[in-house]
DNA sequence: TTGACATTTAGTCAAATAGCTAAATATAAG
DNA sequence: CTTATATTTAGCTATTTGACTAAATGTCAA
């Protein structure tokens, strides 16, 4: 029961539902393009990932300074990523998502990175 | 999206979830029976009620003074009703309230809310 | 070791929400 | 019509939560 209303509890956000959306789409991000997708603080995306991660729904992997979040599917709940796969699918929204986040995803980590500081670099 | 958010934040909230859990007992409740089973005021539960109708979760059926609920399982949710199935299968706290649920069941819905509003009637 | 920097934690604030009481609404019965 | 009564609505309070800023943490590179 703890753990179920947990992971509703979880999903019942907006901002948190499209992390989800996106990690479904991209096998694995790091906070900083999830950043950049959301238009949050880094802080807050911070707090929303450890929500996730705390009801059991998302796993990470360190690489140096970033660190990758991916999703995870707990026992016997596959049927409401596939519902929630679905809903996704319909929403003009997550659709709209997945055009920022290819063009997050294309660009070099690092350069986003720098970006999300303020220094704007000189597109000549 | 919205309609999905709107479900899971129905749903995430513990009392709405017994709520749940009741009515894949029971078919149909009034909502003196549920107020009994909850041990909240009726003004509660009427609230819980209605965000739970809101999100298409139920429907209702009026029948004297008294109304009576009803699941209702929108279009593709099937498998989220399964899944919180097996959880409330798995549930000290879901399993308790089903033994009180029989109780109030059992009971006639006139001596239910009779003793609802204080009336403790003479058990000799 | 020091500095840079991605992420997290702590602290604050405003908005949302679950609970209550009391008043309003709608229905049944006298 | 009037009274009784099941449910809803309105108004209130306390708690939760999402957002922010600023400070702390942990990692890489010089």
């Amino acid at each position: 029961m703890k753990t179920t209303l947990g992971i509703l509890k979880a999903l019942s956000d907006r901002n948190r539902l499209r992390i989800v959306a996106a990690l479904s789409r991209y096998e694995e991000l790091c906070a900083c393009q999830i950043t950049e997708l959301l238009q949050v603080t880094g802080a807050t995306v911070s707090r929303h990932l450890s929500i996730l991660q705390h009801a059991g729904l998302l796993s990470s992997r360190k690489e140096g300074r970033w660190i990758y979040y991916q999703l995870v599917y707990p026992e016997g709940s596959d049927a409401v990523f596939t519902w929630l796969g679905a809903t996704f699918a319909g929403s003009m929204e997550i659709q709209a998502d997945s055009e920022v986040l290819d063009k997050i995803a294309s660009i070099d980590r690092e350069e986003l990175c720098r970006s999300q500081r303020g220094e704007i670099c000189c597109p000549k």
